[in-house]
DNA sequence: TAGATTGTTAATCGATTAACAATC
DNA sequence: TAGATTGTTAATCGATTAACAATC
């Protein structure tokens, strides 16, 4: 069903496509055509029906596609309805609005734990969560064993940390320390966000004009 | 110098390339190689030497970068020199992270206020800044016409704002809200950070294996 | 001078777009 | 049936990689 390899740029578009097809469900529309999607997203139609195409035959010959059901399969494709254990690892700021914002559950996570090296920090609740002690990690791990750890931590100890914890078993990161991360990427999948390149990216535009 | 259209792909290697020479220069390498580049930042030399000449001739052959000079140039080039006025929209735990955590400076900006619709936040601090309501967004822009901002309000408020703010002046747009902003790409920027779509492509990513 | 490494041109590869037969 | 739109093959375009003369 699914090619061999999805190529990066195809994998960007999949959520676009899914998040854009759960607001068409939402007003209502029940279907949609590779022409309209594309119009709406500035992509060809080719595009989309070879991006599509790639996981399988969603579509109908002179109907295009049933919304309610494209963003189905895309849910199942993208792995939303899976429900992974997830740990937010360091319980600053940033690890703060990532506990207390982010949906985990809409995307096919489950927030299971939330850990700082910090002793002031930990026993204090975090959306509903006590913050525990690094060094309680790896007796949480045996226990829970996390597929997904999100890294709010220093640049400095992130290395050493993503190790740690792929020892014990974690094979993704969501790392928002500004630095990438050196790991086998055959066994552990890393998405990085870094806000500095981003931000960079937008200066780098606004300085051509 | 700079050629007429730089590439996504191109820009987005550049705050990489920025960063790690910042790291070189910081632990006192003098020179280096697109070669040894490559190697470290899993790239190949060939693309690397093709992406610097987009902007200019950086090196010497039989002796590779000065590490020191190409960052600065980098520096130029990406404008991180430069001191475009900033706000933040949306004092809520995102906005204030960013208020808190970001070092604008280091990226070509500065931060020159906050703004909120609730009543309730307007009037408290925020990294040194008083929250001001988004009633005074007007006679704020006209004064300091800020050129960037922050957005870090609901999806419902994004396009809207985004227009409204857009009149006034700003042309680049750092945005968190989870939608895609309808701009006129010729004059305005937008860097759009969805991080409900990175932790989608993480979960697709875990999903092959 | 010999060795190294650049800047740049040419070759390759992959992604996007166009075209169209199949078919609802 | 006629019109619409798919899935898919072929053509195009752009980005990456390889090769090499120039030169430090």
């Amino acid at each position: 069903m699914q090619k061999d390899s999805i190529s990066e740029s195809v994998i960007r578009r999949l959520p676009r496509y899914y998040r854009f097809l759960s607001e068409l469900e939402h007003t209502g529309t029940e279907r949609t055509s590779s022409r309209e999607l594309a119009k709406q997203l500035g992509l060809t139609a080719s595009q989309i029906r070879q991006d599509l195409n790639c996981f399988g035959e969603f579509g109908q010959q002179g109907y295009g596609y049933n919304v309610a059901a494209l963003r189905r399969q895309l849910e199942l494709i993208i792995g939303l309805n899976r429900t992974r254990a997830a740990i937010i690892v360091g319980a600053g700021n940033l690890g703060k609005v990532i506990a207390a914002n982010i949906d985990f559950a809409a995307y096919g996570f489950r927030l299971s734990g939330i850990f700082d090296i910090d002793h002031e920090l930990c026993g204090k609740e975090i959306a509903g969560f006590m913050v525990k002690h690094m060094d309680e990690l790896e007796a949480f791990c045996k226990e829970v064993h996390p597929l997904v750890a999100v890294l709010c931590i220093p640049q400095e100890a992130a290395q050493e940390t993503a190790d740690r914890l792929t020892a014990l078993g974690v094979s993704g990161f969501w790392n928002f320390s500004h630095c990438d991360l050196d790991a086998d990427r055959s066994r552990v999948q890393v998405e990085n966000v870094h806000l500095g390149d981003s931000l960079m990216t937008l200066s780098f535009r606004m300085s051509k004009d």
